[in-house]
RNA sequence: GGGAGCAUAGCUCAGUUGGUUCAGAGCAUCUCGUUUACACCGAGAGGGUCCGCGGUUCGAGCCCGUGUGCUCCCA
């Protein structure tokens, strides 16, 4: 097979994959090997590919297809979220722009849109992860709302009310004005935003006094008040505790309140008191019994009890009653403040603490064993560190709101009888044959959806119906699964809960170590976000530099547990990668017609051979364990030194033949076979271009994506060593000649120095072709007219026909003989020093009279070299 | 306010129970080079007060305390 002058990365990546599928290589069934199970981090039927999930489908990919190799019988499933905000509001802006209202569709009609728009433009993303080489079992591509995972959420839901692990409750929770649903804390964003504080007076209903000033920032929620608190010792306030103030412009009466509660150097030290509208204040009203005064409508405007803004929204209100309250005397001060606002993850919208009747988890029963199973090391979670952030949030567990107010959904299987009593059942005819009181009467079912994650904290589960099929083949063969890939940022929203579902419906954790990602961010370290317009376009990256480039360049760049910053430059680097890979092959590919089986392979060639072996095999090793730790980006960077500096800058240097001469045949033969191993070690990470030259190499009976891994040989130390020390003569003579300036064109005649002139004899050949000696020989006495270079105990000698520099030549001596006798002193002052002697291990001891006597020699011979000069 | 983490070369990071000539790698920079695999290249080189201060130890990049700067999570 001939290769093309340069390697394009398009066709091949299309070839392959397609090969790939027809030959069924990423379709699991349960058989007699080890599983390897991972399932995908559903990303959202409205999402598209960005560098996040490149990121971490790249990392599960390395994963899978390492384990097809090791022999295990990887099973990688994919699928998508409903995300029923994310998805609602797509569907909501589509009928939008179609002319039809939300509020003009019943139930149905608006999910007939909305499976329509699933089934049209849901579910980009799995094609994309194809173009990126995702060896996923595509037969089981699973969705949080297909039938089955849909009756199963109902059933979790309606198994957890008959435990008393799930109620209905009026709380305060986040709502979603936009969107108008409630939100759980986690779907909470906050940010610092610049707003300004308004120092507001009440007119007291106290004879001889006149006002009491508050501080707020948010002016609108004023007439929510129902009272006005201080803190019981401070002095400003004591004597109207229990007397009452009216709330500016509609004069309604509220009490002044005491409470310890209140910090005294905030604002004015007076708090006003809202109820309904912040979770403080909904404590304090409880805890003295207030009123609850609501004022906002769903959709964020203001209700009748704000007479004058009925129907405007509250932002804009905040800005208008500034000047209306101004105007009346009672805006007392303004000034500049930075605080903390909650913004909606799906919406962006300002979330507004609201009072509402909304069903709940109760968390503190399913953490306790989720916490454990964690602080256990039973899941491993790497990094470690995460364990510390997952313990913190599992002591301080809240309740879960489930309830969205939403269609797009599973859909709450409560049903509510005229009076209002609550009934809990998978359908209902379930309600009625449960509850027989409910028959005849008409029931109305729960019109709210439940959370998202209420459905993908059971993927791990129900991917393989391990709950709606219980203890089938598949679920006790795949579960529990082996590595989650997943993004520290869902740590609460779903790997903590997937651990207490996987504890709470199967009696096991539901993976084994789970792998945290860091996060995308560009060069200058910002995260990757739409407004910033830093996101890069994935495919077009891909077309521009190839799958396997791309893959390399974002593995290069994530240091294990930390974020990375995405540099196309790294991309290139992968690019030229690939150039590299590419024209090795072709360079043996050109070596193919002078094979030639004659005579014995030079003692030069055994040995490069035997070296590169030794190199391959103690590489192997070092990879596989960094695998094991899940350092994935040093495993890449170490293959990567392997593939380019030893076996292309050093190995097919050695053994590469004069021009035009013949090459031995089993140089040549293993020559491919090194190749083949380094294209196996290498094709987790970049599968296509290693599959594309495993084939070009030699006619192939297996595909490189399924070939397993051999046994890792014996590593032979002394060659490895004896290897290290012939680069190392290479890259110092090769230095003295461009100290020397000596012109690469030039031959030199190197003459050496050793008492061990067997070791260089054997590599004489590859010693001479590397430093362009055209001469090698051996001498006991040093050499005239030449350039003199010390390594270790021996010395070199080369002969240059141009004249050479003794000045500076003499420098270099100098300036080595100064370190290494600093080095002595330093070595000599340990030794002579008695608490070391006494205290130090024998084998360090050991070590530093080596460096004695090794520093003690290597003077001598720069003694010896510049007496010479 | 509570918690977690980070600080090593211009940049991104390794540095595994404190002890090899330990101060490292990749990228970037500089010098030289176009000898048919590759200029998407080759050969070499330079570059660091291991954030500051104090302590433990025969010995500290590594352990302890403290200060400073930064990041993230939660409230």
């Amino acid at each position: 097979m001939e290769l093309s002058k340069n390697y394009i990365p398009g066709e091949v990546e299309a070839k392959w994959y397609q090969h790939w599928i027809d030959q069924g290589y990423f379709h699991s069934e349960p058989n007699n090997k080890p599983a390897y199970t991972v399932v995908i981090p559903p990303p959202n039927v409205t999402g598209v590919l960005h560098m996040g999930h490149c990121l971490n489908n790249t990392i599960q990919d390395i994963l899978v297809r390492r384990a097809r190799m090791q022999g295990m019988n990887p099973c990688w499933v994919p699928g998508t979220d409903h995300a029923s905000i994310a998805t609602e509001a797509k569907v909501v802006a589509m009928l939008r722009e179609r002319g039809i209202a939300k509020s003009s569709l019943s139930r149905d009609e608006f999910l007939e849109y909305a499976w329509e728009w699933k089934e049209k433009y849901g579910g980009i993303i799995l094609q994309q992860l194809r173009k990126m080489g995702c060896s996923l079992d595509w037969d089981r591509t699973s969705f949080t709302m297909d039938p089955d995972y849909y009756e199963t959420v109902i059933k979790v839901f309606v198994d957890l009310y008959n435990k008393g692990k799930i109620y209905r409750g009026k709380r305060m929770i986040n709502w979603d004005v936009r969107a108008k649903t409630a939100l759980s804390d986690e779907e909470v964003i906050h940010k610092e935003v610049n707003g300004k504080m308004y120092h507001i007076r009440y007119k007291l209903d106290v004879p001889g006094e006149e006002y009491i000033t508050i501080a707020t920032v948010r002016p609108e929620t004023i007439f929510g008040d129902t009272a006005i608190c201080v803190h019981p010792k401070d002095d400003r306030y004591k004597h109207l505790v229990g007397s009452h103030a009216f709330v500016p412009m509609i004069n309604r009466r509220i009490p002044i309140i005491a409470d310890d509660y209140i910090e005294m150097e905030f604002g004015t030290g007076a708090l006003k008191v809202t109820p309904a509208h912040d979770i403080n204040d909904f404590n304090l009203g409880q805890k003295h019994g207030l009123e609850v005064i609501e004022t906002l409508n769903e959709d964020g405007t203001m209700n009748e009890e704000a007479p004058m803004y009925v129907g405007k929204d509250r932002i804009e209100v905040r800005k208008i009653i500034a000047a209306d309250l101004e105007a009346s005397g009672n805006l007392v001060k303004l000034e500049d403040y930075v605080n903390q606002v909650g913004f909606s993850e799906r919406t962006d919208a300002v979330v507004e603490p609201r009072l509402s009747l909304q069903w709940w988890v109760d968390m503190k029963q399913l953490a306790g064993p989720a916490l454990e199973a964690v602080m256990s090391d039973e899941i491993q979670f790497h990094p470690a560190k995460f364990k510390n952030v997952y313990r913190h949030w599992m002591d301080n567990i809240k309740d879960w709101c489930i309830s969205r107010q939403l269609w797009w959904g599973h859909r709450i299987p409560a049903w509510y009888d005229a009076d209002g009593n609550v009934y809990v059942a998978e359908n209902q005819a379930g309600v009625n044959e449960k509850y027989p009181e409910t028959q005849g009467k008409t029931l109305t079912q729960d019109s709210d959806c439940l959370d998202t994650w209420f459905s993908s904290w059971l993927w791990p589960i129900e991917v393989f119906k391990g709950m709606s099929n219980p203890n089938n083949a598949e679920i006790n063969y795949y579960y529990p699964t082996s590595t989650l890939v997943t993004a520290p940022e869902i740590i609460f929203f779903w790997v903590a809960r997937m651990i207490m579902a996987g504890e709470e419906y199967m009696g096991k954790i539901p993976f084994k170590d789970v792998y945290f990602t860091g996060i995308v961010r560009d060069k200058q370290g910002r995260k990757m976000s739409k407004s910033l317009g830093n996101s890069p376009d994935l495919l077009g990256l891909i077309d521009q530099y190839g799958a396997d480039a791309v893959r390399f360049g974002i593995m290069i760049a994530s240091p294990a547990g930390n974020d990375l910053l995405f540099d196309e430059s790294t991309l290139e680097q992968g690019r030229n990668f690939n150039s590299k890979l590419w024209n090795a092959a072709k360079l043996l590919k050109m070596w193919e017609p002078r094979v030639s089986k004659e005579g014995k392979v030079e003692q030069d060639a055994a040995f490069a051979m035997d070296w590169f072996q030794a190199k391959l095999s103690a590489t192997q090793i070092e990879v596989d364990s960094m695998l094991k730790e899940f350092r994935l980006s040093e495993a890449l960077k170490t293959i990567y030194g392997l593939i380019w500096d030893d076996y292309c800058s050093w190995y097919l240097e050695w053994i590469k033949p004069g021009f035009e001469q013949p090459i031995h045949a089993d140089v040549y033969n293993k020559s491919i076979e090194f190749y083949d191993s380094l294209l196996q070690l290498l094709h987790p990470f970049m599968p296509f271009i290693t599959e594309e030259l495993h084939h070009a190499l030699k006619p192939q009976t297996q595909d490189l994506c399924i070939k397993e891994y051999e046994a890792i040989g014996k590593v032979d130390e002394a060659v490895l060593n004896a290897g290290a020390l012939l680069k190392n003569v290479i890259s110092t003579l090769r230095d003295a000649r461009n100290k020397n300036q000596v012109k690469p064109k030039d031959a030199i005649q190197l003459h050496i120095q050793s008492k061990n002139n067997i070791a260089y004899q054997t590599i004489q050949n590859i010693l001479a072709k590397q430093v362009n000696a055209k001469s090698v020989a051996y001498t006991s006495t040093s050499i005239g007219s030449s350039i003199v270079v010390a390594l270790e105990k021996d010395k070199f000698y080369l002969v240059a026909d141009q004249a050479i520099d003794t000045a500076s030549l003499k420098e270099n001596l100098l300036k080595d003989l100064e370190h290494q006798r600093g080095f002595l002193a330093s070595v000599e002052k340990k030794l002579s020093n008695e608490k070391f002697v006494q205290n130090a291990k024998p084998e360090i001891i050991a070590i530093e009279q080596k460096k004695k006597s090794d520093a003690l020699a290597r003077i001598e011979t720069i003694e010896e070299s510049l007496a010479q000069l």
